[in-house]
DNA sequence: GAGCCCACTTGATCCTGATCAATGTTTCGC
DNA sequence: GCGAAACATTGATCAGGATCAAGTGGGCTC
C-alpha cells in the first residue's frame, strides 16, 4: 500500500471536478457534498502501477477521476482475467467489506478520489442520495458484467474483438456527447495484452483478429492504436449480437 | 406475459415467509413490511417455463421464494449464455428500468414474490432499508458475476465443471447451515444442458468432464443427478483457483 | 409390457484458438 | 545514431473442445 509511485495530490475542490455529474456524489446536496469533502483525498498512479492487491485491507473506497483502471483476477498458475474496466466516474471498492476481492491496476495514468471507508459507510446510512446513486451505478455495472459474460462464454475470437471495439467506440462517442456513427475514430486505451485479458484470449489471437478485421475493411488502423470505423453498422454486424432482442423498448 | 402455465397464488403473509431473513425485505421495520405487503403478489411457474423475455415491459420486480430461475442472453444465431442463477431470496428485475435486458426462465418449479414496480420504486426512495439491502445484494451479485467471468474466460472444461460443483456444494452447505466438508452430497439442480449454458461449453463436453472427474475419484455419482464429494479439498484443487489470493483476510 | 421420449453418455472427426518461435516497429535513454 | 526494451505482427504446429453421430437407460403413456 505504501507505493513509491503513488502521489498524493493537493486538496482540490469538488466544484471543478470533471466527474461531478456522473460519480457517486452526483446526487448530493451542497451540505452532503461538504461532508464528503471532509473525508476525501486524491491519489495518482502511473500506467501499469498496482492500486490494490486482492486480499489487501481497504481503508478507502474511491471514484476514478481520470484515466483507466482494471479489475482483475489471477488463477493459481498465473492465468489472469480482467473482470472490470473502470473509467472516469466509476466506483472502486465496496462498502461493508474489509478486503479487496480483486486486483486493481492503473491501465493508463490514473487519478482517483478516495473516501475514507468508515466515514463513507456512515454517510451511506445517514444521507440517502449517495446510496441511491451507488445502487444505480452498481446495477449498471452488473448489467454490463452480464453482457461481458456472454462475450466470454459464447463468442468467437473475431466476435470478441468486434464487440470490444464497439464498446470502446460507444463509450467514446458518449464521452463526446455524440451518437456512434460512420467514420468515427478513437484511440485504443488498452495494449494487445490487456485486450486479451479482457476477452479471454491470447495476445497473438487478438493481434491476428485485429489484422483480419482490417483486411476485411471493417476497421482501418492509423498506427497501432488509432482505429477508424468506416461503418458502425458493419462493425456491429461482426459482434454476433442479436440486434433486436432486449433492445425493443 | 399472460402465460397459461402461470399461476397466481393466494395472498400469503410475510410472517412465515421462508426468505424473510435474506431477501430485499429482510431489513424492513414492521410498518415498512406492511407497505410492501400491500403491493405484493405471488406467481408460480413450472420448470422450463419462461418468466420474462428480454425486451418485455416489466411491471414488477420480484424475489425468488422457492425454486431456481436463470437469467440468460441469446445471440443472433441462437447461442445462449446463462448470466445469472437466481436462488431463493435473490432479486429479479431492476428499479428504474422499463424493459428486461435478459430472459428469465424457471429452471425448477418456481415461486416468486412480485412487487408492483412503480410503488416499489417509490418505497425505495421513501424508506431507507430496502435500498440499503438491495445495494448489498447487488454488490454481492456483482462479485460473483466477476468470479464467473474468470471461470468463463480462463478455465479449462474440467476446471469449469469442478468450479460449478464447488459452487453448488458450497451453497448447499450454506443452506443447511453447515461448512462444506468431506463426504457431503447434493442433488444437481441443473440439466447437463443448463450446466453447459452456465459454463460456456457444449452439453457433450459437460457430460465427458463429469465422467472424467468420476473416473478420477474426485466425485461419485448416485444416478445422474446426485453427487457425492469424498474430499472437498480434492474438488477445490481441481478448480484452478488460487486458494490464497483474495482470501487472506 | 411395448413403445416413446427425454436426459445423458460415448465415440470419431474437425477446427478454432493456444502455444512456440521468429521477426518487425516504436520509443526511449545514452 | 545505437542498442535495448516494450509492444506488435506473422508463421507453424498442436490440442482442447465443438460438432456430428450412435447408443443407453429411466420414466412415461397407453
Amino acid at each position: 500500500m505504501t507505493d513509491t509511485s503513488m502521489k498524493i495530490a493537493d486538496k482540490k475542490s469538488c466544484e471543478n471536478c470533471p466527474i461531478q455529474h456522473s460519480a457517486v456524489c452526483s446526487r448530493c446536496e451542497p451540505d452532503e457534498l461538504r461532508r464528503l469533502e471532509e473525508i476525501k483525498y486524491y491519489r495518482s498512479y502511473e500506467a501499469g502501477q498496482p492500486v490494490i492487491w486482492a486480499g489487501d485491507h481497504m481503508e478507502f473506497v474511491a471514484s476514478v477521476v481520470s484515466g483507466i483502471a482494471a479489475l482483475s483476477q489471477t488463477l493459481e498458475d498465473g492465468r489472469t482475467q480482467m473482470v472490470g474496466l473502470l473509467l472516469p466516474s466509476d466506483f472502486i471498492g465496496r462498502p461493508g467489506r474489509d478486503s479487496a476481492p480483486f486486483d486493481v491496476t492503473a491501465v493508463t495514468d490514473l487519478t482517483i478520489c478516495c473516501f475514507r471507508k468508515k466515514p463513507f459507510e456512515a454517510l451511506l446510512v445517514s444521507t440517502p442520495h449517495i446510496g441511491q446513486r451507488l445502487l444505480e451505478m452498481t446495477l449498471d455495472e452488473l448489467d454490463s458484467a452480464r453482457d461481458w459474460m456472454t462475450i466470454l462464454g459464447r463468442k468467437t475470437a473475431r466476435e470478441k474483438i468486434a464487440s470490444l471495439l464497439a464498446i470502446i467506440a460507444r463509450r467514446n462517442a458518449a464521452l463526446n456527447k455524440e451518437m456512434p456513427g460512420n467514420g468515427m475514430s478513437f484511440e485504443l486505451p488498452l495494449t494487445r495484452e490487456a485486450m486479451s485479458d479482457y476477452l479471454g484470449l491470447t495476445l497473438e489471437t487478438v493481434s491476428r483478429q485485429i489484422s483480419a478485421l482490417r483486411k476485411a475493411g471493417v476497421i482501418e488502423l492509423d498506427g497501432k492504436r488509432r482505429v477508424v470505423v468506416p461503418s458502425y453498422e458493419a462493425l456491429l454486424s461482426e459482434t454476433g449480437d442479436d440486434v433486436d432482442g432486449g433492445m425493443i423498448a
